[in-house]
DNA sequence: TGACCAACCTACTCAGTAGTATGTAGCCTT
DNA sequence: AAGGCTACATACTACTGAGTAGGTTGGTCA
């Protein structure tokens, strides 16, 4: 959410920096409504992210994102300043939407219950947002030396901390279920980063089928959410529908 | 291995195709010498492989690659044709070095038993050979539109097959383990999907420290190897229920 | 010792692309 | 109705970087 925040304003929000109401382009239509396929710059994003996840960041020319739109270059730059920007938007973006799943998810219960949640919210949402998602593994840390202004190096900084702050929920979750006795043994860091891995696999294989139902998608959920629970020590979380 | 194999001769080899020895290059120093640093071919090789881990394919010039060695873009282009090629060659690499060790690890045995010597020799090649497999994880499909030449598209089918391949090795070793019970059912296809990832992992944050022994990263294959067989279903502790 | 060739390096071309400067149609305000 | 602003489109510029043509060097063989 937060689709105002990216402090990505039409060129201009630095000189006039005390303008308040510099996001208002979104909350125009409305006053809460989460940003919906109207609003330009989601439009965009959506768009970029499409083509950052088919063709790859260093492949994907500005152009192509418009054309995948159906405009030019000049409605892009009007929103973003830099291919870059852009790229970290999409990415900062994908972070956004899982964090505010899983976090939700999270709730109250036992360790190993609401480990169990978190993995599967954010198994959803990498079905779900796939393209976002997918823009966001690969890779921050290789854009370093892209980052020409201070202001990316921050974005870029930023996005980390998002990614880590992420893991963290889980290590945390996974170190509470160790002490209760409901997870294995062992560094809560390297099996979180074990776990990752595991369940965000999808993003690079699921494809979605046609005739695809809710159910399907709510058995492959099941199926790599009891091996990540497995792997963490959870007891025979096999939940029979 | 079989770095002889790709058909990239030194520029001419289509022309005059009767050659016979068109790779004898490599095999000048020797007899069966497996490619050492010495070679010109695994030295560019090598130095593809750690630019394109760092700025990633898109982000890489040819120009980088010779840099990294010292030398300047003839000396790849010597070898290489293009940087499409150079990129996928660096690819099969990497899957020829994984395959060769898991497939040795297999041996024989239980099925679980012979799961966790394959699924600790990919680990170990993902940390030993990191660049060559972080390339490979950047995906090849999207250089679908990249691919001008039949020939790139076909050496791009044969990298896709050789990834199949691995997959596939660890897919029937599960399906053996849960016939004979030792591993938890489930959909084979799945389950090793959801595997792969999880044993990928280190590909993307391993970072070897300073001091770092053989026995640290024992360990740390250890844990790795521990979840994800807990996540077959295998675990080393009990085995009832 | 001269022909030949592998293994490069240098200097170039040229297509693609990030980013910009400028134009313009509609709406909103005064 | 005039000015001003948003939200784009168009038409550029400047540069990067893939690929090439041709030159150079050192070794091998006749």
């Amino acid at each position: 959410m937060t689709l105002e925040s990216p402090k990505n304003p039409p060129m201009a929000a630095a000189p006039a920096a005390g303008r308040g109401d510099s996001g208002g382009a979104t909350g125009a239509s409305g006053g809460r409504i989460a940003a919906g396929p109207t609003d330009p710059r989601t439009e965009i994003l959506h768009a970029a992210a499409q083509c950052f996840m088919q063709r790859s960041f260093g492949a994907t020319s500005i152009d192509d994102v418009a054309r995948a739109m159906g405009a030019t270059k000049g409605r892009v730059y009007h929103y973003w300043r830099s291919k870059l920007d852009l790229f970290l938007d999409v990415v900062r973006y994908s972070l956004e939407l899982i964090w505010d799943k899983v976090a939700a998810a999270e709730g109250q219960g036992a360790p190993e219950e609401r480990m169990a949640r978190m993995i599967r919210a954010h198994i959803a949402s990498i079905l779900e947002d796939q393209p976002f998602h997918r823009c966001a593994m690969q890779g921050v840390e290789m854009h370093r030396r892209g980052a020409a202004t201070p202001e990316q190096r921050e974005a870029l900084l930023g996005v980390v901390a998002m990614r880590d702050r992420h893991e963290k929920l889980f290590e945390r979750v996974l170190r509470e279920g160790q002490e209760s006795g409901a997870f294995a043994p062992g560094s809560p860091r390297l099996i979180a980063r074990a776990l990752m891995p595991a369940i965000n696999g999808p993003v690079f294989w699921y494809r979605p089928r046609d005739g695809e139902t809710e159910a399907d998608r709510e058995k492959l959920i099941d199926e790599i959410a009891a091996f990540a629970l497995r792997g963490l020590g959870a007891g025979p979380g096999r939940k029979q529908e």
